[in-house]
RNA sequence: GGGGACGUAGCUCAAUUGGUUAGAGUACCAGAUUGUCGAUCUGGGUGUUGCGGGUUCGAGUCCCGUCGUCCCCGCCA
């Protein structure tokens, strides 16, 4: 062993002791007599002292050392005179004493600098391009630290709950529903491709066929579809399945998990069992179905309060059957009229008119280019309704109620933004239950809002035909302070019924049986019923971590085109390599080929 | 596909209406310095103003194009 100690265990205790400690060289203060090192590896940070009279030659050296350069020393532990001590520092009481120093390798003079402050201020690109260099810091330790530690407690806790840890293809067959697949062309198959996978919905739901009754993996999936803070091509979910249950089941085991891993990430307790509310519910309160409940400014329906109004906006919404909505943005009367601007753009962005307001002074007085509408009953009533105090405001929405709840929904989150009541450090879960079955998409079509092997809700079976959009799924999310979590359903487990389904959602036969054949078939052969739930692991640890993109809680991320700045990825092969997988490449005549990024550095 | 922000020294930023030799902090380099831990002191500018073109007597600044990064909408069964 090169080393003896890892440069953040060296205690009081320890003084006395004879040491051997590798790692990068944080800083020199070269006093001119006494030279400190600090000393850094991945467990801490220790403070190396070299004194000419102990040894000239490795005072000499230690004189040369230079930031990130890598160095072994060796020497004995000294307590540090009390009023020496370090309380910043784990080891901060001690020293080492140096007496031999080995430069293992010099280092360039890094590309940023690598303290946590400063480093956050820096450009991504660049911290993209030298990402060994980025994860030297503490921060991005920590967050890869804690990544681990909740994986690894949600393995523990799915094996001690029965689940195994099954592993599935990464090569697999597309399935063009849903987001763009990945493609990879087979060199055996001229012209045929395989797809990576967006999930491994399908292997999961076949193990369950198998009998392996409880089935987990952390599983990589793949999605190339434009990105996010919290979107990434490639990402991570805990995705698990099991026999034999009712979403209750799956409650229990994801309330468990999720209390399970906040107490391993330090961040408190969850109580359990995590509330519940429909996704009719979250629409219509909080309009989002992935609502933030670390506050309050909830929607209300005022659209009683002016059935026979006088102020024509809302009237002919309503005549129309349309609804309005308010919320209540307490305390924040003094918004000023350029920011009420921004959030009227943002309203008509949303699919909004225009964004009705009243600001109420301090005073009690409204302020508001609509008030002369208003009666005085449409005032008490909203008063009443809204609870309005002096120094509120109130942000109405008046559409079809799908735009309204959409438009508030936005509009909620901004102005708790604007108010400073979102706190990052509470953790408030909830599950979104009894999702639609069914949407209608942009060209009018059916299509699944799930996925097409979720199972109708058994009392709206009969509505399959007659009324397909108003079935409700045994569907269900889990979600965190705003975040989608995660997501997951009960299967259809007979074939007639997933038959059906691809017919309700209009895909001929040959199609369903080309891409779908083969789980049809396995239903046929007794199927257990089945259900499960996946959670985007770089999402929670992102929350757990509170960092506001998954990008720091991933070691080699991608930027927002996807790209590696680090590998340069994605990048030209030779045409030997696309010879042998049967591609040729077919680019726009004013398409400039491929070339190394040349980014701001 | 759309909207927005940004790109000047290794890094973070500044540079008046277009005007002299593009500055500051930090990093870096050299020297000094025997108890520091954001060490200190003295000295040193290390630059293709992302790239290409245009307007102009003159462009970091204005115009066009392009490359790159980030945020949001669409998209993400």
């Amino acid at each position: 062993m090169m080393r003896s100690h890892t440069c953040g265990e060296l205690r009081k205790e320890h003084v006395g002791q004879k040491v051997r400690l590798c790692g990068w060289v944080e800083t020199v203060r070269d006093h001119g007599g006494v030279i400190f090192i600090d000393l850094r590896d991945r467990e801490g940070l220790t403070q190396v002292l070299f004194d000419p009279r102990d040894s000239q030659a490795a005072w000499d050296e230690a004189q040369r050392a230079r930031g990130e350069d890598v160095i072994e020393i060796e020497g004995r532990v000294e307590p540090r005179p009390p009023d020496m001590a370090n309380p910043k520092l784990a080891t901060g009481e001690i020293e080492v004493r140096s007496n031999v120093i080995r430069l293992h390798n010099h280092s360039q003079t890094p590309p940023f600098p690598l303290d946590d402050e400063e480093a956050a201020r820096v450009s991504e690109d660049l911290r993209l391009t030298y990402r060994y260099m980025d994860l030297r810091r503490r921060r991005m330790q920590d967050n890869l630290r804690l990544r681990h530690r909740v994986l690894m407690a949600a393995r523990r806790y799915l094996d001690r709950a029965g689940f195994l840890e099954v592993e599935t293809p990464i090569l697999t067959k597309s399935t063009p529903e849903g987001a763009r697949d990945y493609l990879v062309p087979s060199r055996m198959v001229p012209g045929a491709f395989y797809a990576l996978p967006q999930a491994p919905q399908q292997y999961k739901q076949l193990l369950m066929v198998a009998g392996l009754d409880r089935y987990f993996q952390i599983a990589r999936c793949f999605r190339d579809e434009d990105l996010r803070a919290d979107r990434q091509p490639e990402f991570t979910q805990i995705d698990l399945e099991m026999s034999f249950i009712t979403p209750e089941d799956i409650y229990s085991i994801i309330d468990g998990l999720l209390a399970v891993l906040v107490r391993e990430a330090g961040r408190g307790e969850v109580a359990l069992p995590i509330p519940r509310m429909t996704y009719a519910e979250a629409l219509g309160r909080y309009g989002s179905d992935k609502p933030d409940l670390r506050f309050g400014m909830e929607l209300v329906d005022v659209s009683d309060l002016f059935a026979g109004t006088q102020f024509k906006v809302f009237g002919n919404v309503l005549a129309k059957g349309g609804v309005v909505k308010a919320i209540n943005a307490e305390g924040r009367g003094a918004t000023s009229l350029s920011v009420m601007e921004d959030w009227t753009a943002l309203a008509k962005d949303a699919g909004l008119g225009g964004l009705a307001y009243i600001r109420v002074g301090e005073d009690g007085t409204w302020k508001s280019p609509i008030l002369k509408f208003f009666s005085d009953a449409e005032k008490q009533g909203l008063t009443e309704r809204l609870n309005i105090k002096a120094g509120d405001l109130v942000l109405f929405g008046a559409d079809a109620a799908g735009v309204v709840n959409c438009a508030l929904g936005r509009l909620r989150l901004v102005a708790g933004e604007a108010a400073g009541v979102i706190d990052p450090n509470r953790f408030v879960f909830t599950w979104v239950t009894d999702f639609p079955l069914l949407e209608r998409s942009e060209d009018g079509r059916l299509q699944s809002m799930h996925h097409p092997f979720t199972a109708p809700h058994p009392d709206d079976l009969p509505l399959l035909d007659s009324d397909p959009l108003r079935v409700r799924a045994q569907a269900y999310d889990i979600v965190l302070n705003g975040t989608e979590l995660g997501g997951g359903s009960i299967r259809i487990h007979h074939p007639d019924l997933q038959t059906r389904m691809f017919q309700v959602l209009g895909l001929p036969a040959d199609e369903v049986e080309d891409r779908f054949g083969h789980l049809i078939r396995a239903l046929g052969y007794g199927a257990p019923p089945h259900g499960g739930i996946a959670l985007g692991a770089d999402r929670l640890v992102m929350l757990l971590a509170g960092c506001e993109s998954i990008r720091d809680v991933i070691a080699f991320p991608k930027t927002q085109k996807a790209m590696d700045l680090m590998m340069n990825a994605p990048a030209k092969v030779d045409a030997r390599q696309l010879r042998d997988v049967h591609v040729r490449v077919d680019l726009p005549l004013e398409t400039p080929p491929p070339k190394p990024a040349t980014g701001s550095s």
